[in-house]
DNA sequence: CCGCTGCGTTAGCGGGCGTTAACCGGCTAC
DNA sequence: GTAGCCGGTTAACGCCCGCTAACGCAGCGG
């Protein structure tokens, strides 16, 4: 269920953490099935022992990655504390995926565009959900708050928090999650109000 | 010397702009140079009368995206008022170009790897520049900010800015620009000098 | 009038890609 | 011990793509 990039147990997941890192890397069209199964070790047609085709294993990549944030913002949504407190535990969550899996953070929202349109269309359902999550805090920290500019914050803070990739992120992990994780709570807690 | 996406006067800017918009839509190696002719009312091998291959009319597509925000860059920061202004300066900057050319930000950090290694190298060498623009703007006005704290935060702040692409950016681009405005400078300027 | 240059066209080549086919060795169940 | 699946292999097919070749034709300078 560990959807990060961490060791890979089976075959199946040792292919998609490599498959993420070559898709951050090069692109999606950009890896050809060859590379792909040389990188894990096997080579080329092997791969389809363990998925029916290329872009089968892009969906099933986007969509773990969707899946496993909304249900972690789910979860820190449904503590109920209070919102600000809630915001806080959804700035940490996806932080820490962040600057866990950049590889993912990367596809994400490259490749997005190269999936068959049924797991586009399921792609997108569960990312609108987990801005919902967001736009629901952020709503009850600033009492009228238009939904609409609500979302334009929240996306506005995914695009900084899942900015590492871009800045090398070199500095001590801990030093960036805390720079970032300020920056977003200061800008998210003086939304205007209008 | 209008970089930005708008009617195209020439063939090779509405080459450009063309590219910019199916490359944004469908990545660099989605698009054939057939699409791309056909989406310009020629059809294929015609481009080559302009370019001299489909990787020089990318490179050409994110030098001068880079070149345009170095200059633009250059321009807010010597201007020599003082650095809380220069910064607002930069960050209208910033957002009004991606407001207004949302393809260009897209394929700017999406298609990167996919240009020769000598472009590649010198949009590298710009992007970092511009990006040294705003360190030094955020140090002068945090004393004590790490250099490299304040590249993560100039980071950061892109991918706020960009983030409009991925939001929709429904709402009346005014009110969009001013939250987003509000949300870099309220997060820039409350950087810890630690 | 002639030839050059600019900007198109269509035909075709060469290579790479995703995918399928056919085959095969090693576990494991019965 | 043998049947069968599981996960590999190599060979090959068909398609698409970037790019080149060869040609055509309007416009214009001499």
């Amino acid at each position: 269920m560990a959807v990060p990039t961490g060791a890979a147990t089976g075959r199946r997941e040792q292919i998609l953490t490599v498959a993420a890192r070559l898709f951050a890397k090069h692109g999606f069209h950009g890896v050809s099935i060859a590379d792909l199964g040389a990188a894990v070790g096997v080579s080329g047609p092997a791969l389809y022992r363990h998925f029916p085709g290329k872009e089968a294993l892009l969906a099933e990549m986007l969509v773990g990655i969707s899946e496993h944030l909304l249900a972690g913002g789910r979860e820190r949504a449904a503590t109920g504390g209070d919102a600000r407190a809630t915001l806080e535990a959804l700035v940490d969550f996806h932080l820490d995926f962040a600057l866990t899996s950049p590889d993912l953070i990367v596809v994400q929202d490259r490749d997005l565009a190269n999936l068959p349109p049924e797991p586009r269309r399921k792609v997108r359902l569960l990312q609108r959900t987990y801005v919902e999550i967001w736009v629901e805090v952020l709503r009850e920290i600033t009492p009228g708050l238009q939904p609409e500019a609500a979302r334009i914050a929240a996306h506005g803070t995914f695009g900084l928090l899942n900015s590492t990739p871009h800045s090398g992120a070199r500095g001590s992990t801990r030093e960036v999650a805390t720079l970032l994780r300020d920056m977003a709570l200061t800008a998210l807690t003086t939304l205007p109000a209008a």
